[in-house]
DNA sequence: GTCTATAGGACGATAGAC
DNA sequence: GTCTATCGTCCTATAGAC
């Protein structure tokens, strides 16, 4: 799944730098340097900065679509399918954290597949939407507001990158239980 | 508070065209467009492009900092602080959008002063982790891991700039307590 | 697969006229 | 307060040697 090229480890590090310093302000000599090559050799793995990019955020956002549809397949009640996408978040999140940085802050600078993208990502909240609809309906979720709702878990689950590679002590397992636990049932006694 | 100086102007554009494509990406010749007049124009009013960025984020730093000494001083619950804070976040949020924005995303473009707003910013963490605390040992907050807490509540309200904009139909006071019943509460029946 | 050299353009910022 | 002109630097990307 992920080969040890040379191309795989200039994505990687890219990644990495774009999570420090965002996409625009890393230039191809940074990448270049912390590989310890020059930016000209760069071109013999990869097209163009912007390709890099790509590869990045479209691998990630595939792998949420990929999940969220197992997720909609999947019998179940909708606080469980809420718990299935907590797990989904930590999971993709901790074995990608400098990608989902990318993700988050430097989608906006995705050219071509811009638009791509941003389906990806419509589809993604749409199906996260209709879940939190669904158990309100069926009274398993309180009657607020559904976009506040969805904005404050979404807010949340996005941000793990931010947070993830400081806690190695929190495994995965105890994070999404504990995420869930807060998220759904609320901090107050 | 807010004159309709030219600096002002300016500043209230960058913090627009940062949010749009980040500090890193939007170049002197965009923000001058933007207003009008010709790059060279711009440094008749202000110092350097790093200069807007400053103005930008520390006055909203600083305005959470007096906002959070305000909350400290006030006798309540830990729970009661906590609803405080929602409530600071969405008013700021709501007031400055942009600046908000490129607080959260560009404050590592920061040159000189980047220690600065790190040690408010800690300042602010702590504060917030020291309420939950507290609420936890008076038994009005769950015996949750406090990290996730805070995390959680911070990541929401740190977003809110993303999203306050596009909700205009919800005022600010439905926002906060809808925000407040979820955070504090949770969503399940 | 990496290098040197460089093309061709954009960048932040300054000087000085009006 | 805005302009034109420009400086010196950095940018992505390519050409071609080894």
């Amino acid at each position: 799944m992920k080969p040890e090229t040379r191309k795989n480890e200039i994505i990687i590090k890219a990644a990495a730098l774009f999570k420090d310093k965002g996409y625009s302000a890393v230039t191809m000599r940074d990448l270049a340097t912390a590989l310890g090559i020059k930016a000209a050799s760069l071109y013999n793995h990869i097209d163009s900065k912007q390709a890099i990019l790509q590869d990045i955020i479209l691998s990630i956002a595939e792998e949420f679509t990929a999940g969220m549809e197992t997720i909609l397949q999947d019998e179940g009640s909708s606080i469980n399918r809420l718990n299935q996408i907590i797990q989904l978040h930590v999971t993709i999140a901790s074995r990608n954290a400098d990608g989902m940085a990318a993700l988050n802050t430097d989608w906006m600078h995705l050219e071509n597949k811009l638009d791509y993208y941003l389906s990806l990502r419509d589809t993604y909240e749409n199906n996260f939407r209709n879940i939190i609809i669904d158990g309100i309906e069926q009274g398993e979720i309180k009657d607020e507001n559904v976009e506040v709702i969805l904005f404050s878990m979404l807010s949340t689950l996005r941000s793990l990158y931010l947070w993830i590679p400081k806690k190695e002590d929190l495994n995965i397992d105890q994070l999404s239980d504990s995420l869930s636990a807060i998220l759904i049932s609320g901090i107050n006694t």
